[in-house]
DNA sequence: CGCAGGCTTGACGTCCTTCAACCGTTGTGG
DNA sequence: CCACAACGGTTGAAGGACGTCAAGCCTGCG
């Protein structure tokens, strides 16, 4: 019996010595870790840059406040994932644990200095500004011009790629989590997932709703249609 | 009688010379300048990126199409901002110039090549990137959570940091631009200006919608509360 | 046990969209 | 020159997709 494959994008570092943030040739670069419990805050907005973050296991979302108890989730960080590296003096959203997370981290400046004497390191540092920076359009999109079946099809699809292992997806985050990060109510959430369900392109499992199966990859895809 | 001032944020620079991008200590970058009239295109999504730009005079719009005829513009850019400089291999959205429109753009190459050995000019790279990544970030909080009154004055209020001049916002787009940049319709965009209009807070000048003056930019600014 | 948190589902409400009519300006060809 | 179509904008009426409110289920936990 065939394993079922996740739709595996292109394979991303798991290392901070992978990625070449870390390297042989920056011996002056401590690197430590840190546990953070589910729930708790990593680090919030408007404080000041010190660390730059790895997640070594876990799960964290970073998120903005507005009036009138509006959450604006920016993304969701999973192992592998970077985060906190921002090009300001102070970040630009709070980031909180969705689970128990282990994080590797580094000074910011330790990371600036050694980028200094270091062209590769900074193409690295550049590289993944632009990831995050694609990452962000695409969902501008998303969040613009995009109905909640699409939405939640596309965002589905995202969690997959990063974090289905053994045919099994589980999320890391509850629906309110989502709800946020795709501009929508936890209700509409939870109905465009029900009725995912009854259309056979997923199923929950066991009695926790958030271990999913996707059985339909295609529909699901064909149920955003980027164009 | 006083001068009606612009909320001027900080100045923005004005060449690719004074950027850095393009200095005495880089001979090598050959500047030309381009003009496209209104309505044309410059470069279209998932072409290969050759060149960056700088607008000189005029404004263009950066978009994507999806479908069902829908459309998102993820970006305008007025006299003295960059624009196509992106990190993967094709540009992630076409541009288009909204009025008859003067850019200067370098190769990329030719960029690649001096930062290479140009540790400020790297760095200028990395900012302009954490640049976009911020307005992104922005972005996406008022198309995840903000209401059509919120969007619009928010919308203004960027404008007109950007392009009041004598007192006078001259947007250079249309309705279906806003709405587009907005996540929301040319109706709902054309009723929230015209309450707006209809409560002091903005006249219409001439025979000219696009002309507006921003009548109380405090009360403008309560209208779109981040927090 | 009793309570809290997370999820689902239904009924209803609303904000924004859709559809349509109308106006003023621009530009274009007879 | 003028008729008239094309375009951009405004406004009203009706509809719909999503939000709000509420009830109920399940699980975990003190």
């Amino acid at each position: 019996m065939p394993m079922p494959q996740t739709s595996a994008s292109l394979p991303r570092p798991h290392t901070l010595i992978e990625f070449g943030i870390l390297s042989a040739s920056n011996p002056t670069i401590s690197l430590s870790e840190f546990t953070y419990t589910r729930g708790s805050e990593i680090y919030s907005e408007k404080e000041p840059i010190e660390f730059v973050y790895q997640v070594k296991s876990g799960a964290v979302r970073s998120c903005k406040l507005l009036s009138g108890g509006r959450r604006h989730i920016g993304a969701f960080h999973v192992a592998g994932d970077f985060f906190g590296l921002e090009n300001g003096d102070v970040h630009r959203f709070s980031m909180e644990a969705m689970v128990d997370t282990i994080v590797h981290r580094v000074r910011r400046e330790s990371l600036d200095a050694a980028a200094e004497n270091d062209g590769t390191l900074t193409r690295d540092l550049l590289r993944m500004a632009a990831t995050n920076l694609g990452h962000a359009e695409d969902h501008m999109l998303l969040l613009g011009r995009k109905t909640s079946m699409e939405r939640v099809a596309a965002f589905l699809i995202e969690m997959d790629k990063r974090l289905t292992t053994a045919g099994i997806l589980a999320l890391p985050m509850t629906r309110r989590d989502i709800a946020d990060y795709l501009g929508l109510t936890i209700e509409t959430v939870s109905r465009s997932l029900s009725h995912l369900r009854e259309l056979g392109i997923l199923r929950f499992i066991d009695n926790s709703q958030r271990h999913i199966v996707l059985v339909d990859r295609q529909q699901l895809a064909g149920l955003d249609r980027q164009n």
